[in-house]
DNA sequence: GCCACGGACGAAAGCTATTTTCAGCTCCGG
DNA sequence: CCGGAGCTGAAAATAGCTTTCGTCCGTGGC
């Protein structure tokens, strides 16, 4: 638990971005990566060498990480390694094989969501994070558009935002999500919810509400997902590592509840005068379903 | 060449160059020492102009110092201030407080979590999981029960052991939940997800199972829970920190997933050969739905 | 007091590294 | 198999770094 952030969240953002960059992009990323403190020392033309790819990949790849140019990322890798240096060095999470005990598995498993929950805090743009929260507070009514996996995530929200007062629904069903999207105006607003970034019955919705005037959020995976199209706001999530027997989309669950817990304290933060009562309120409602003697016959 | 002073080292190192060093060299090096973060970012001919001095003459001082040029006293400096900055230890206190600005809150949201996982990870007992993966390679039929946030939960277990081609419901409805379980007959399996351990509406179908001959699961956050009564395996879940902005009942979905996440991998390394090709025929049959028209990466 | 000398200093030339442009190419979708 | 979108690297353009070199100032000798 010692290396709860990465450095400066770099392996983390390239993590996360890896998905929607080019090969020759990733490559570069990738030994950046690898070896920030090596990567630090070469020059771009060095640098691209040792890829395999050109000055110009080089310096695209830079950019699509944050920063200004080459020349830019490069002292952030310097001070990645000394910072690297310095602390701890991070563990190694393997992939999970076929073949390993179980024991192994749980580890595993968990090292991996740990850092899963690491990464998307790292690179979390709290920014876009206060508006969608500001939004959601001040909404007439929320919708939260979900399907599959990340259906699981839209009623998560809901019921957390029901639980203090505010009007929301998640839907699922293609259709009925349409018709409902067409209903929501300015001062209401919609949460998309995909992983993909491009999940057609989940961007329709969202772009509809886009359209007709409501503030649109989107928590997706993909900073480049055609759902960013249409969302005021975006919430980017980290997927860490994927393998055969997790698979991308099954990852990018506890990223996704992550950033969903973060809007819910955000608003539940904005309207704690209304959000405090009902939360208790509905503590209360449900206390007798918990207790041990009311339940327990005999 | 590669030196390792700390920020007291290269303030200390000017001092004693600074006799040596012309006027103009000093004021460089002072500007230098004095504000290592800042002086990385600056090019030579900003430096220059800041200390009203010349290029050459911030060349020189950097030559001075020990460095090959400014280039790379600017990487030093950078890697200096990183280092420096490094000292400052994350020192989060759990809690989350209403007036937490949101940076705060993710971070201690994610801090959170990652705890939860840990723990969740350390006391989670192998053997009982060990033979909750059997019981589940093994089923004829599932049955999952969860209420409230728990329902998520057994969803999504749902979820992904239908992706690898088991039988599996997902319950909420107490009266549903009830008449299903009275189906159930050995060779079945039945898993109740209950952070409280004795959730009425979940506890009771659990029970009708057990007597009806179907193993039991029971994943809870209390040993003691009645749900463990009637549960062959019980698999305990840490719930981390609550607070008044994030109750216990929110706050043991993740470690609830964690649980479930080790059973479906277990399960999918357990039946390896029919789960494999059933996750690539899942992720075939939906990768139109996810795929924008460009490139796609693997 | 004046001149010769040495070193400090910056302007600008020279050069290297970085960034941008652009044309070819690949690969997707039709 | 065709057209087009978008990836790619070669090369041009630019920015930044380094070096050169002449000026200037202070110093010390005459």
């Amino acid at each position: 638990m010692k290396e709860t952030f990465n450095a400066g969240g770099l392996a983390a953002k390239v993590r996360t971005m890896a998905p929607s960059m080019t090969r020759s992009m990733q490559r570069v990323a990738e030994a950046v990566a690898a070896d920030p403190a090596g990567c630090s020392r070469l020059t771009v033309t060095a640098l691209a060498a040792r890829t395999g790819t050109s000055e110009a990949t080089v310096v695209r790849t830079a950019r699509l990480l944050g920063y200004s140019g080459y020349r830019d990322l490069r002292l952030a890798l310097a001070a990645l390694a000394a910072r690297e240096e310095a602390g701890a060095p991070p563990a190694v999470t393997p992939d999970i094989a076929v073949d390993d005990p179980l024991a192994d598995v749980v580890t595993k498993l968990a090292l991996d969501e740990q850092r899963c929950l690491a990464d998307t805090a790292a690179q979390l743009d709290v920014a876009q994070l206060e508006a969608a929260v500001g939004a959601l507070a001040a909404a007439r009514r929320i919708d939260v558009y979900g399907i599959g996996a990340s259906s699981l995530v839209a009623q998560d929200l809901v019921q957390k935002l029901l639980r203090i007062g505010l009007v929301a629904h998640a839907l699922g069903d293609p259709h009925l999500t349409l018709t409902n999207a067409v209903q929501l105006r300015q001062g209401d607003v919609a949460v998309a919810i995909t992983h993909s970034g491009h999940t057609h019955d989940v961007v329709e919705p969202l772009r509809a509400a886009f359209d007709r005037g409501a503030t649109t959020i989107a928590v997706t995976g993909r900073a480049d997902g055609t759902v960013t199209h249409y969302a005021d706001h975006v919430l980017l999530t980290s997927s860490g590592r994927e393998s055969e027997l997790r698979p991308a989309a099954m990852a990018s669950r506890t990223s996704q509840l992550l950033v969903v817990d973060c809007l819910f304290v955000g608003v539940a933060q904005r309207t704690y005068d209304t959000a405090a009562p009902a939360l208790s309120a509905s503590y209360e409602a449900l206390a007798h379903r918990h207790s041990p003697r009311r339940n327990h016959p005999q």
